[in-house]
DNA sequence: TAAATGTCGATCATATTTATCGTGTAAGAA
DNA sequence: TTCTTACACGATAAATATGATCGACATTTA
């Protein structure tokens, strides 16, 4: 699950993507809460992480408010997970930048749990690598059914 | 990240997994719980999810304790992690079991962070589905470096 | 100066996670 | 039977994470 927090960091990014196209007019926060339907007050914040990680610009006082800097084919999502959820590591031991030693592993050379997870964990941050802010921004193309049933625990 | 309660879990089965290709005796908790690193009264509540959802059997009384009962090879890390963690969706809209209209979410056929993480998820899903409890038992083979770096967030 | 708008720390509410405890129930041994 | 051992299971607590709101301040433009 990613949080609510990533995914209106994910709309808010959409909507100054999509807004960059036009005249440099920044937005107004409140204007891209309602695109993005975050709330107002909560988005304040994680506007500024964005800002702060070099994503979008501000302006203040009137006339201010927030636009995209980088190309969104560059901004990959892993990026934007990594940003307001912290590391994606399916385990502490498997981070590079939040590395933690799990307290429960007697031997983390051979803890099978991390090898397996390891491997998966290569293909995964290949996968979201991938994936740019741009690809949330091409012409809507609409789900019909989930192929990939969710089955229940029992075989 | 998964949480230590799946961790434990994957543990505490592979221990039983490793134990059913000996004699038919049941381990003890304590046991189970020496040998996976997991707290001994929390892992009661662990097993006993396991055994409801029909993985493991349990005995009481002297010379009790749990046992493997499923084939560790039909037993996909998927199923263990819907079973303790809950449902793996990276949106609740994307849920067939826990699914949930998300409240800032004009319109769900055309979202694209929904577009987006449903084809993700297809294939996180398939990935997760093909590895089993076996792949946990295997000959160990040590890790020597995480080839996939965890870039910091800017370019 | 006045109004608009981003900045930012503090705080609060709620949910989730990680346990621990006490007590009950069943099985086997003596 | 009676005692001991071990699983069953609900209640509860502590810690952490998440989601959100507020007040006050800083900056820009008209």
């Amino acid at each position: 699950m990613i949080t609510h927090k990533t995914k209106y960091a994910l709309k808010a990014l959409t909507v100054l993507a999509d807004e960059k196209a036009g005249d440099a007019t920044a937005l107004r926060i409140e204007e891209i809460a309602e695109r993005s339907g975050a709330p107002k007050r909560f988005l304040e914040h994680i506007l500024l992480d964005l800002k702060r990680a070099g994503l979008i610009g501000s302006r203040r006082g009137r006339k201010g408010g927030y636009e995209m800097i980088k190309n969104p084919r560059h901004v990959s999502l892993a990026a934007i997970l990594r940003l307001i959820d912290g590391p994606m590591a399916p385990l502490p031991c498997l981070s590079r930048k939040a590395y933690q030693r799990c307290e429960d592993c007697k031997d983390e050379e051979t803890c099978r749990v991390r090898a397996v997870f390891h491997d998966f964990y290569s293909t995964y941050i290949l996968m979201i690598e991938s994936l740019t802010l741009a690809d949330l921004q091409r012409d809507v193309r609409p789900l019909d059914y989930l192929p990939v049933a969710e089955s229940a625990p029992g075989e």
